[in-house]
DNA sequence: GCCAACGTTGGC
DNA sequence: GCCAACGTTGGC
């Protein structure tokens, strides 16, 4: 049987004082995790918020990902995909206590955006005047319809959007 | 640094 | 189970 599950899209927001786009990349380098030494790289943990989590319990492997950079930059910066579906985050140390485990997955980088898309440049675009991001500014992990995505990477194929 | 948005907590 | 108080996120 074909399983035919097409591939979904999503973004994720990470400070990059905290965790950067070239840190994820770091950590595969390295093949080990920075900040929990042991765990996966790229593993997206931490993560407290209901509706972040439940976007990341649909996450499947081979799902792609904009990274954002939250803060500083306020731009997508790359594209990455996810490399391991939701477990429970070693790093949730109440999960016992509660009846609902917070989660994480791993990501791994794919490519770069040739031209950053700033939040500025998505706000002033129509076609994505309903997209997660901008509805629900605080949600670290959004969801990507195919069109914002497409219309995201035409715009990162553009010369510098600013 | 401020403040709006909004999710979470805890008292009742 | 409601809702006010509180805390956190994140853009400006």
């Amino acid at each position: 049987m074909a399983q035919k599950t097409e591939k979904q899209y999503w973004l994720m927001k990470s400070e990059p004082d905290a965790y950067s786009w070239d840190d994820l990349a770091a950590e595969w380098q390295a093949g080990d995790n920075r900040d929990h030494p042991g765990q996966n790289p790229g593993m997206w943990d931490g993560v407290r918020n209901y509706a972040a989590a439940k976007h990341m319990r649909a996450m499947k492997t081979g799902d792609e990902v904009f990274f954002y950079h939250s803060q500083k930059g306020l731009e997508i910066v790359g594209i990455a995909g996810v490399a391991t579906e939701h477990y429970t985050d070693p790093t949730d140390s109440k999960a016992e206590e509660r009846k609902t485990k917070f989660v994480c997955v791993d990501i791994k980088p794919l490519r770069n955006l040739d031209n950053p898309v700033s939040l500025q440049a998505i706000k002033a675009n129509p076609k994505l005047s309903d997209m997660q991001l901008v509805r629900q500014g605080r949600l670290s992990v959004s969801a990507v319809t195919p069109e914002e995505w497409a219309e995201i990477l035409r715009m990162a194929s553009l010369p510098s959007s600013s």
